[in-house]
DNA sequence: TGCTTTTTTGATGCATCTGTGATATACTAT
DNA sequence: ATAGTATATCACAGATGCATCAAAAAAGCA
């Protein structure tokens, strides 16, 4: 299990962090201020953290000096403007940054970044019956291998880094072909259709009427 | 395992470094300043060194005197309008030099060149029947050699080196070829018609539509 | 230089994938 | 129960992607 830290002075902020990331899979614990990150940090291990650089107490770069004896990768938050910390932070070894407001996507997008530059992300995904090696790109179901498409691969990934989440039709539209959600299309409906027959999972990805689909758990 | 030392003042640098030779299969360890690299030097052997000129304490063209007593090959970190430092360390003995900031690709492939001249590259791939030689850039089935051009071979080497990985036509070309990826080609299709027809790898290498290319395992 | 080999481009055919429209079925609110 | 809306399903045409051939362009070599 990828446990993953949040620090942020913010809480709503840092329960968006954690939400998101629960979704996806990743095991996230939230920080307040810089003493209660650095407790933290002495005594568990967290393969990320995920620092604001605004904090009361001891500041985010003043944090960085300590965690960078632990070794662990690290994704700053700034602000828009704060062009000069964004320099800085990556100057003092953090991965990566992400402005903030910031949007959950590419959250998601950044994260997965560093865990795999740092190997720790997992290629293989094992979700009820079905295997999914992101890698070589098969899926696997008791052994015999499952053929899809693009968008139906991309599809079951989308699922299976959200179980138990409601995905509305224009999250998925967004997340996976991009652009602007047409007004009127079965697209999505159809993907969906082909690729749970594929997969056997009729019975799993179920409509929730008005909201979208759900992968349930 | 082949083992690289990095030695530069900036952390992230030297993060780069390792990770990109962690990725090719090398043991990478990071030095910050002249007299830590000089005590990992005196208590371990590496097979290469990186060395930016510009360290605070001992600078890299003293320490250059004293890795030369342990006949490790160095390659250079030189800032980009520092002709003067190229020159003088090239000199001094150093195998060759990279431009900061540099590119990653780049970096292999100077790593891979001089490891490769001094003979301590990895140099027989085992893969199926057949056997590439990476230094005489040679490959044999069943002990019969085959002639493939210089495209074949590196493509061949690539997927040699990501077996059961999905390979992008984007990825193989700026892998191989460098640069952007021309949008019209048929150019990297056809080199691997023609590879895999000449090693005989017809079912090995399967086209994964709309995706790539994987070499199955 | 002229010749050979390698690389790239262009055109074509075939296979697969994808989105639309038509239509059927299911759900929700009144 | 029924109207209104959302989702499921199907077939098909157009789009996309891959394999292959021929030939031009580029690179390498004597």
């Amino acid at each position: 299990m990828i446990r993953i830290l949040a620090v942020d002075d913010e809480k709503p902020i840092v329960e968006l962090l954690r939400l998101t990331l629960n979704r996806s899979g990743y095991q996230c614990v939230g920080a307040y201020d810089g003493i209660q990150a650095a407790n933290l940090i002495e005594r568990e291990h967290f393969d990320l953290i995920l620092l604001d650089v605004m904090l009361p107490g001891i500041d985010g770069f003043e944090l960085m000096d300590y965690i960078r004896s632990t070794e662990t990768p690290v994704i700053f938050l700034t602000a828009k403007n704060a062009v000069s910390d964004r320099v800085k932070g990556l100057r003092m070894g953090a991965e990566d940054y992400i402005i903030k407001p910031f949007d959950v996507l590419e959250l998601q997008a950044r994260v997965d970044g560093v865990l795999r530059r740092h190997g720790k992300l997992q290629t293989d995904i094992q979700i009820g019956d079905l295997r999914i090696n992101t890698r070589s790109m098969q899926v696997h179901r008791r052994g015999t291998e499952i053929s899809l498409t693009r968008k139906e691969y991309e599809l079951l990934l989308l699922f299976a880094q959200n179980v138990g989440v409601v995905m509305s039709k224009l999250t998925i539209y967004e997340r996976i072909w991009g652009g602007e959600y047409p007004d009127s299309t079965r697209t999505v409906e159809l993907h969906i259709q082909r690729m749970k027959k594929k997969v056997g999972w009729e019975d799993r990805i179920k409509p929730v009427y008005g909201m979208g689909y759900r992968l349930e758990e």
